[in-house]
DNA sequence: ACGTTACTTTTTAAAGC
DNA sequence: GCTTTAAAAAGTAACGT
């Protein structure tokens, strides 16, 4: 097994998609949002902030959302909460419970060791190194599916995961794989 | 049936007049940028191997035609920037970048094989500076001790070489400004300057005070 | 030559062009 | 494909002073 002792992963960003089954008219929905801007010319949604649980939510006339900003599910569900109640007091009316679809998690994270990225980039199979364009090796992991940034400094940022385990999973995949090709050995490097 | 025979001969008048148009920007970037045949040629089976491949869809034929061009120039170590051949292209450099890096994730191009030796950007750099043989060898000097102490990874090629021809001019005699050996390199001098920096702080290089 | 702000990369949904 | 939103990583860029 992989050691992952010393790898850390931490919650930076969760996006939500979510559907309130009530049909919305912006132009009313506008008037009770403190922070929001709301230009359908330049796009069809709502955009406020909240500053309780700190997030941003794209508001659309169909009455589904996106919640972006969250360190945690539950912000999003406070969020959700918030907005509803907002919206009784306009006299909205909901179908049924809102629908919360998890769909995408970012981590920022450290491996614990740095690592010669041409090296990295010239045994590692599927990655990809610009060091003129991004600092970063960008490695793609099919499943689960997530894409991690790998930088010298051992950091990592992971992003596409749907859930903890999913962006621990991909970590572990690209570990395995770092051990496979020998660059998880002891500080060496040429070229 | 004849509009089976003549819906083939549309694709094929669209596919030829695509290809025309596309190995004639081709032609005009090489020829503005001086580069060897060989460069143009395997530009051009690139592009062939893209188009085969359905790679276009998406994309114009000039960013794809100027994203071969630097892959090109990658897989066969000529030495060019990828703002050098922005300039001369109609679309930026953001999206000549992204058809670079599909080209190269679907036509199966690694980070091996488009890796070009800081050395060789050395020359380009120092044949635009007029600087002498002593002084390449010192950049190159330099840059190995920098990759060997791991200061390399993950920064600007371009800029690290400029860096390290800077400092190899003023320890040989042969000064240029940091202004000069940015704009060679394509790189604004405050990057030249950081490179500089950490560059003499953690090779201990002692400059000249010139 | 500073400092600050901003952009590069990755991910993801929403409705409409 | 684009538009908008959030967030980190580390590097480079573009402002102003």
């Amino acid at each position: 097994m992989v050691d992952t002792s010393k790898v850390k992963l931490r919650i930076e960003n969760i996006v939500a998609s979510v559907d309130l089954f009530a049909q919305l008219d912006l132009e009313k929905v506008i008037e009770i949002c403190p922070n929001s801007k709301y230009n359908p010319e330049e796009f069809p949604g709502i955009i406020c902030r909240f500053d309780d649980p700190k997030v941003a939510l794209l508001i659309f006339s169909s009455g589904k959302l996106v919640v972006t900003g969250a360190k945690s599910v539950e912000d999003i569900e406070r969020a959700v909460g918030k907005l509803v109640q907002m919206l009784k007091g306009i006299g909205v009316s909901f179908k049924r419970a809102p629908l919360i679809d998890i769909q995408n998690m970012v981590f920022s994270g450290d491996i614990g060791r740095e690592f010669n990225l041409d090296t990295v980039a010239l045994s590692l199979p599927n990655c990809e190194y610009e060091p003129e364009q991004f600092p970063g090796v960008i490695y793609r992991v099919k499943e689960p599916r997530a894409v991690i940034l790998l930088f010298s400094s051992g950091k990592i940022v992971c992003s596409g995961a749907k859930s903890e385990h999913d962006a621990w999973e991909a970590v572990r995949k690209l570990l395995r794989e770092l051990e496979k090709y020998g660059l998880l050995d002891e500080e060496e490097e040429e070229l | 049936r004849l509009r089976r025979w003549q819906s083939r001969l549309r694709v094929s008048d669209a596919a030829e007049r695509n290809l025309a148009f596309a190995l004639s920007e081709l032609d005009r970037i090489t020829a503005q940028l001086k580069l060897p045949k060989h460069v143009e040629e395997e530009a051009a089976r690139l592009y062939r191997e893209a188009v085969r491949r359905g790679l276009i869809r998406g994309r114009s034929i000039e960013s794809v035609i100027a994203a071969c061009v630097y892959a090109a120039c990658r897989l066969l170590k000529v030495p060019r920037t990828l703002d050098e051949i922005s300039d001369i292209s109609r679309v930026d450099k953001k999206e000549i970048g992204r058809s670079y890096r599909f080209i190269a994730r679907n036509l199966n191009l690694t980070p091996k094989k488009l890796f070009v030796k800081p050395t060789d950007y050395v020359n380009k750099f120092a044949d635009e500076l007029g600087l002498s043989e002593k002084v390449r060898r010192k950049a190159v000097e330099i840059l190995e001790e920098a990759y060997r102490k791991g200061l390399t990874s993950g920064k600007s090629p371009a800029g690290l070489v400029a860096a390290a021809l800077y400092i190899a001019s003023l320890l040989e005699g042969e000064k240029r400004t940091q202004r000069e050996v940015a704009e060679v390199a394509r790189v604004t001098e405050v990057t030249v300057r950081n490179r500089y920096k950490e560059l003499v702080e953690k090779l201990g290089i002692k400059v000249p005070i010139a």
